[in-house]
DNA sequence: TAGTTACGTAATGAAATGGTTACCTATTGC
DNA sequence: GCAATAGGTAACCATTTCATTACGTAACTA
């Protein structure tokens, strides 16, 4: 996975707008899009922004049946986010997450 | 964790420079600001926005001592990311997974 | 003590993000 | 055919992000 490819997708999941939409879509597979704007306040034009950001990414795959777009959720780029995240930092969890844990809920932490 | 924690780490970690920072910091605890500038080609002020916004989401912990500022890798907001993922899509990755995976290494996956 | 080192802050600017309204096209249902 | 529906695009605007240069301050060192 490329380094831009990763900022993409961390990127897409930096917003509670477009998380909610992963959580609707994976809630309901093959929902359309106005079914999905529904769920939010924001315009239809604003969620249709969010939606091409997950499609950038790859998070959301679509296809487009009559006037209708159907949403699929994609979970691959996720995995490789969370494989990269885990093989990197899963030793440093392993061996000081409990006493860090433990610190922080204490307030030990040095913020 | 609040949503806007939430934003605040994987915003964060959606930019390159940054999580080669937290890289660069879990290989090296208690290393410096300067040190980190080092490793980069951009200026040292740019780098320090970094650092501050690690500060900010909790991923880097640091105390200064003397003229220096040592920094510490915090993987609690990580771990909470990955239970928050693992906990709503774990299902989901269970289920589809390991087929998705396998098809992905072999070439087959359906972007 | 004078100079270098390490860090911090202020001012500035380009580009990206995230929202809006207005309008346009294609499909569906009556 | 005509109106309603579903989606797409354009133009615009406010805010945030991310970089720069310039300058300031505290601490170490020769």
């Amino acid at each position: 996975m490329e380094t831009t490819e990763i900022d993409a997708v961390l990127q897409a999941l930096a917003n509670a707008d477009r998380r909610k939409i992963l959580d609707l879509v994976k809630a309901d597979p093959g929902c359309t899009v106005s079914s999905v704007v529904k769920h939010f306040d924001t315009s239809r034009v604003a969620i249709m922004r969010h939606l091409n950001v997950l499609y950038d990414c790859k998070l959301l795959l679509h296809e487009k049946v009559g006037r209708s777009r159907h949403l699929y959720l994609n979970s691959v780029p996720i995995q490789l986010i969370y494989d990269r995240w885990t093989d990197e930092y899963g030793a440093f969890w392993g061996g000081q997450l409990a006493d860090i844990k433990y610190r922080v809920e204490r307030g030990e932490n040095n913020d």
